[in-house]
DNA sequence: CGAATGACGAAATATGAAAAACGTCAGTCG
DNA sequence: CGACTGACGTTTTTCATATTTCGTCATTCG
């Protein structure tokens, strides 16, 4: 790749990044649907047409607009999973804050919601991929807690796996949004020990 | 009450039952929105407006079936509650069990399935009822396991509650639809196994 | 020459009137 | 007298049509 090229990938990639912040923004005041690509280009000063030349389609924009996000949420767990504390604390606090970061999406940003439970109900890859990539990390955590003698021995990625199907009430934004009404005993908290009682 | 209100009771209830009867047919045949008062009225050889002297509503009739449904699914877990094995393997055939009849319903009765979703989207409170008295049950088993040196002493409510929110990927209707294509390294008698190592 | 666009066909969505279904009630019939 | 019904007002659904939005492409412009 020469100077050249460098350069119009350059211009490529901040093109694709403006539309995409522009979307987000649009997205999240009007909603999806609402938002038509052509309220993104007046908002950036270009033809509609000219959007097609960096995303394939409208679709195409909020698949990326979700990567990019998910890519975020990756970030904080990765962060939390390199803290210096006990693979305990450290898987508890990954579901505890997978869990304020749902219920924060779900009050505040509506909008971003429903894209998410579409998403989901879709099922798209790029979420399968995001999961299999936590699952990893948190499988990695499980050796972690196996090597330091917190856990007993076992299949980590089962664990990993298990894990995460144990927590889903906490984590699921569409299970979240209808268990806010029921009648529960326990905490968020406790169904994390519980689960974590599994691992030891 | 009386000879004559007694009977006057029986024939109500026997019409109502009918009513169940039919509706339900039709309902798994052409589907809840595709059936109208009518088709059942007309099925039973009776007016439309007959129908809401026993039923106050279409909806109403789709939340008496729903109770009927759950109180059949109550007793088949009554039934394995009562199993003279130990607490472990009752709490693990449930989940088993409930699995099992969740995935037939979704392939063989889609109908069906779909009145469900609706039921919990909806958030019907029998719905709400029918998870509670399994949960009693539940917990009577993890009681039962403490009595036996099976588990360690625990709140046997908490405990139920938690093992059911571990085991909803494998219970809630709209969860296995979503989670039938995801590539798992576990069974469900992985998860299960897992769930129940909390609890010990 | 390639980035960008206006014009355009295809696809999706909003609209509104017609039809069907819901649910009520005065009145019939056994 | 009371179980039952036909007729009817109201609400919901359906469906054909108009409008918007999507996505493409030949053409323009720097």
């Amino acid at each position: 790749m020469d100077v050249q090229e460098q350069a119009l990938d350059a211009t490529r990639q901040d093109n694709t990044c403006r539309i995409l912040n522009a979307a987000e923004r649009l997205f999240k005041h009007y909603g999806y649907t609402k938002t038509n690509v052509a309220d993104i280009a007046r908002d950036l000063g270009m033809s509609p047409a000219n959007i097609y030349r960096f995303f394939s389609s409208k679709a195409d924009i909020h698949h990326a607009l979700a990567k990019r996000m998910l890519e975020e949420a990756y970030v904080a767990a990765a962060a939390n999973a390199q803290r210096p504390v006990s693979a305990t604390e450290r898987l508890r606090d990954h579901v505890l804050q997978q869990h304020r970061m749902t219920l924060e999406t779900m009050f505040s940003e509506k909008k971003v919601h429903e894209m998410v439970v579409v998403a989901m109900e879709q099922q798209w890859p790029v979420i399968q991929q995001h999961l299999e990539r936590i699952r990893l990390l948190l499988a990695d955590l499980v050796r972690q807690g196996i090597a330091a003698g917190e856990f007993r021995e076992q299949n980590a990625d089962l664990a990993a796996e298990c894990f995460m199907s144990s927590s889903v009430m906490l984590c699921h934004p569409q299970l979240i949004a209808d268990a806010l009404l029921e009648t529960r005993i326990g905490t968020p908290e406790d169904l994390v020990e519980f689960a974590l009682r599994a691992i030891r």
